[in-house]
DNA sequence: ATGACGTCCTGCCTGC
DNA sequence: TGCAGGCAGGACGTCA
């Protein structure tokens, strides 16, 4: 599923390839994944404008455009973005194709839970309100072990949970979480309020670790995401406890245990996780 | 405000 | 082999 590395490593492959191109036509190919505005208004307000640049803020992967515009994609679990030439046809799960000058960019989403949202620069649209109020990311220089402690102060609920949580940890996701928590040795099921500040420092360096070394392997192929000309990334080989539940603990030898904490998955070393 | 939980959606996996 | 049912999961809505 795409998390921050995912989207860090699409925005950074999609930019030479589509930055000064033209929009010159859109087809939606299932009006579903047009979350704002209605489809035909998007169209017609996206066909003529050139792509000023390609950015990305937390999971959302952000198309620039002229008027101050901007065309701003979520992924959810298992979008995928692909570009192709002008004279191939639209792939098994593309849901909207925009065709530039000289290539075709496709949003494929099989789960059709992923959105494409256009947004103008004065307007918010309470459908992208989670857009507007995203919390620190952890590779910014912002997201220090202070930032970590005052926003889960008082914080009764599950440290795995609040990883998820945007406002607090933007671009963070299952996988990721996962990961940092093993390495920083913290039990997931563990309430936030009552981690030490000890703890808090190293959960702090795991998950700007974890983010990092995501980003710099391409991201993590596990079940949908490729990156923009169908390549896996490598996080993968690096996984310890993602996707490990039932084998041994790279460290211990103990077997990955799997729980449901806030209804997903989670993943963790009963012995090395305290 | 917080936390728990249901909902969306469909491909894929499991079990019969 | 084929089909039904369950599962995955990010963000958001609802409820207590």
């Amino acid at each position: 599923m795409p998390e921050l590395p995912e989207v860090e490593t699409i925005t950074r492959e999609l930019r030479p390839k589509i930055r000064g191109r033209m929009i010159t036509d859109c087809v939606i190919i299932r009006q579903d994944v047009i979350a704002h505005p209605k489809p035909a208004q998007f169209c017609k307000a996206i066909v003529g404008e050139k792509i000023i640049n390609v950015s990305r803020k937390a999971k959302y992967l952000i198309l620039e455009l002229g008027n101050k515009k901007r065309l701003v994609f979520h992924l959810r679990l298992s979008g995928t973005i692909a570009v192709i030439p002008l004279d191939l046809e639209p792939q098994k799960f593309s849901r909207l194709v925009l065709v530039l000058n000289d290539c075709q960019l496709l949003f494929n989403e099989p789960r059709v839970l992923g959105r494409v949202y256009l947004i103008s620069s004065k307007e918010r649209p309470p459908i992208l309100k989670g857009f507007y109020k995203l919390g620190c990311e952890p590779i910014s220089d912002d997201f220090t072990t202070d930032y970590l402690k005052a926003r889960l102060k008082n914080r009764k609920a599950r440290i795995k949970s609040l990883l998820l949580d945007q406002n607090i940890c933007a671009g963070m996701g299952n996988i990721y979480s996962d990961e940092a928590l093993f390495r920083a040795g913290i039990r997931p099921l563990r309430r936030a309020n009552r981690i030490t500040n000890k703890e808090l420092e190293k959960l702090t360096k795991a998950l700007r670790d974890v983010i990092a070394e995501g980003i710099s392997n391409f991201g993590t192929s596990v079940s949908d995401y490729t990156r923009t000309d169908g390549k896996n990334g490598n996080f993968q080989n690096f996984l310890c406890v993602y996707g490990r539940e039932g084998e041994p603990c790279k460290k211990c030898g103990t077997k990955i245990a799997l729980k449901k904490i806030g209804n997903r998955g989670t993943r963790y070393c009963p012995k090395c996780q305290h």
